[in-house]
DNA sequence: GTAATTGTTTACTAGATAGTCAACTATTAG
DNA sequence: CTAATAGTTGACTATCTAGTAAACAATTAC
């Protein structure tokens, strides 16, 4: 009943793109309100303020745009293949936007939970809460790859600890730097952190 | 000759430290005078904007107030030593400021960098500059380890961003996290990457 | 149709913020 | 002493920004 709208999921997206491609404080109701092609009247009958709306748009993207791309690309029953697969649309998709915007972005939970996690902690939780779920795909991968001998066994909690600080850390390293290729050999660098065998001299040791 | 001051040096303090403790563009030009109690006229008698003072502060606080810490702990001649001097204090230091202001703040370049690279071209270079020079004192340790036989042989550029990475992405999750906690192991995380011997069960294989 | 509901629009206010300027103060070279 | 230099102050403007409110428009249940 009543009239219905898309303005909340384009205002959504509006916040997402601009909060990424600039950063949360240089953003302002009304550019996310001229972006969404929204009134600021509206704004304000959908959400309380900027950060409210963040809070939204976050969960937003991750349960509609980018979980859906983890659960296929981890749904592999190769586990190593899935953290290849992983890393090599990280190292596409920036370069890919690299081209688009002329800026590497990095990753949107990572800059904007560094920004902000000191000042709103509602948007921090978020954040953190949508990191747990990121981490549960590479630690199902990695305890995956002890399993079938592909690694050898190592202490878990710690291993995804390295993994995932590896990946946040070359990111936030390529947005800096404005550069995707500091990405190029994420692939390498974490096979070689898991100790995974890639060139087989090992024959020299038996 | 004329009046001296050390107006200039407060508003660098100041604008590092509250950019450090909420961000960039929660911080105005009021903020920091006010902090630094000094007026906006003087503000704009040393600098042309907050970007122009950040770009000093930046400088500052590298050459002044971190890099002789660098300098010291790196003038180790155990090279693994440095870098388990090193990873404590980051775990030290971010374990004070928790207890100091409730808050962990992570690492001041990164945050900042990740902030504010896409729109401010003279930061993004700065804190480039800086985290080069930084690299720098992880690359010789590398180096040197390698050379005295501590560690493997390996591609020394590689495993110097590995290294870097797993530390600004441990201290990117901890100022998230709000948990100094996350850094407790650094330095076994970094000796695992390194593949320095900790526990000699390499006996079985000889 | 009409009433209830849902969403939109415009115009508005109050306050924050960046940036300017001219008068003023302190220091020192000569 | 005085003139030049270096720094300080407070009052000011223009603009940006968040947030409000009341009238308006579309949709649907009945």
């Amino acid at each position: 009943m009543g009239r219905t709208s898309d303005a909340s999921e384009r205002l959504m997206a509006a916040a997402i793109d601009l909060i990424w491609e600039e950063s949360y404080g240089a953003v302002t109701i009304d550019d996310i309100c001229e972006r969404a092609k929204v009134k600021k009247g509206s704004f304000y009958y959908f959400y309380d303020s900027k950060a409210d709306l963040a809070v939204f748009a976050l969960e937003r993207l991750w349960k509609e745009i980018l979980q859906p791309y983890y659960h296929e690309i981890f749904d592999n029953p190769l586990p190593l293949q899935r953290l290849t697969n992983y890393f090599e649309f990280l190292y596409t998709k920036q370069t890919e936007l690299k081209e688009k915007y002329g800026k590497t972005l990095g990753c949107p939970f990572c800059s904007l939970g560094s920004e902000v996690c000191t000042q709103e902690e509602q948007i921090r939780w978020k954040i953190q809460e949508i990191g747990d779920a990121k981490k549960h795909y590479f630690k199902t991968a990695i305890q995956d790859a002890v399993a079938m001998n592909l690694i050898p066994s190592c202490d878990l909690a710690g291993k995804t600890d390295s993994l995932v600080a590896l990946a946040d850390g070359l990111l936030v390293q390529a947005r800096i730097v404005n550069n995707p290729e500091v990405l190029r050999h994420l692939s390498t660098m974490a096979f070689d952190l898991l100790r995974v065998n890639t060139n087989p001299t090992v024959e020299v040791l038996v």
